[in-house]
DNA sequence: CCTAAAATTGAGTAGTCGCTCGAATTTCAT
DNA sequence: ATGAAATTCGAGCGACTACTCAATTTTAGG
């Protein structure tokens, strides 16, 4: 028999064709983020390969897949799943800190998400699902250092969440504008610092030391 | 002598002109609100005015120029100056509930957020400003509380003023994608509550009042 | 009323965009 | 090697864009 796998008399792709994907996928995330989806051109995606335009498309068949693929790039490259308990406060500060390193991953956020605000967006049900996914995340991150008795009183980990998400989207936008003068790191930190109650110094002793 | 006031020959602006440039700006809010600049056109605001594409460039000359007029039309009737000392806190809730009777406003603001910050945007400057006008004006409002008590210690009126700002930029955005969910009044009081402390219940008494 | 300025408009221009089509070239299992 | 599939590309199409120009209609000062 000269089947080989399931039945597909069609070849695969070629060796080098992910790389070349991903290459694609790395130019439409920097163009995207420098001009918008509605600002870009797939023109100028494909000269920053160094193919021809219409290659382009034989890999992506639509400019609006084109924009699927560079943020499903950039979830590959900066969304770091958060870490739980004491770390959840460090590794939120510590990926502010990380994506300060990669301007290009925030520009892409910060016009993408203004933009797909629009009718008939591509990226629209992207950030619904996303922001929808963060706030459920951190609400219930938060709910545990609740229950640990981490979080300071009156403190809703609900509202906190929702929160925290909107702080680090309007921080990104602002050092955007002004990179100099803001600290998004810092910025995130101070309002941890602010919900949160610092873990008790030692395992709190059953009774209190007697004084002697 | 046939020169009256200042010798300009040329006559000014007729009868209902402003009329109309206010309906023009109006409609260009409405127009790069729900599709941005890059995605909004000259000749949907026309429609919407119900005049020809080149009778609003006789008024704007350019698409640039229609886009100020919306942002300087938004500016005149969203942006209320902030109460001071204890109406502060009061001032910026009142003022978040009633941008959300006006979505379009919200829409303007949050697309033209992000994508001005596109290489060459002509809105770039005005966000740019924005941002350092709102941030000194909320830092320096926030220091008078501290000078006064009101603040919780600890809290540093800088971040705090730039984190104000964040957090209402970015609900805003949340706002938009998910209005049912968020209460964007809300969360702003919420923020306040955590940084401020209650004012004294009373005057204090020089002394306690004797009781008889 | 008269007339010049201001406002409005239809037609048109040059340019750009996403996308298609057919052909040439490259890859790779046989 | 060979040939079919995968990839690349030049040419071009149809639609849309901001903006211009010349001509007409409306306004209002004298």
């Amino acid at each position: 028999m000269a089947i080989k796998g399931t039945g597909r008399s069609p070849r695969g792709p070629y060796a080098k064709t992910a790389e070349r994907r991903r290459q694609i996928a790395q130019a439409a995330l920097e163009v995207f983020g420098a001009r918008g989806y509605r600002g870009g051109t797939v023109q100028e995606v494909a000269d920053r390969v160094g193919m021809s335009q219409t290659s382009v498309l034989h890999h992506f068949p639509t400019k609006a897949a084109l924009l699927v693929a560079a943020l499903e790039h950039r979830d590959a490259i900066a969304d770091e799943s958060p870490g739980t308990g004491d770390r959840f406060a460090e590794s939120v500060v510590r990926q502010a800190e990380h994506n300060e390193g990669a301007p290009g991953l925030i520009e892409l956020y910060a016009v993408l998400c203004g933009e797909s605000t629009t009718e008939g967006h591509p990226a629209r049900t992207y950030f619904e699902e996303r922001f929808e996914r963060l706030r459920s995340e951190y609400a219930e991150e938060l709910r545990h250092l609740a229950e640990a008795g981490r979080l300071r009183p009156g403190v809703d980990p609900e509202t906190a969440g929702t929160t925290l998400l909107a702080l680090w989207d309007g921080i990104q936008v602002q050092w955007l504008f002004a990179p100099a003068e803001i600290d998004m790191a810092a910025t995130l930190k101070a309002y941890l610092d602010l919900i949160m109650l610092p873990a008790p110094a030692a395992p709190a002793p059953a009774a209190p030391a007697d004084a002697p």
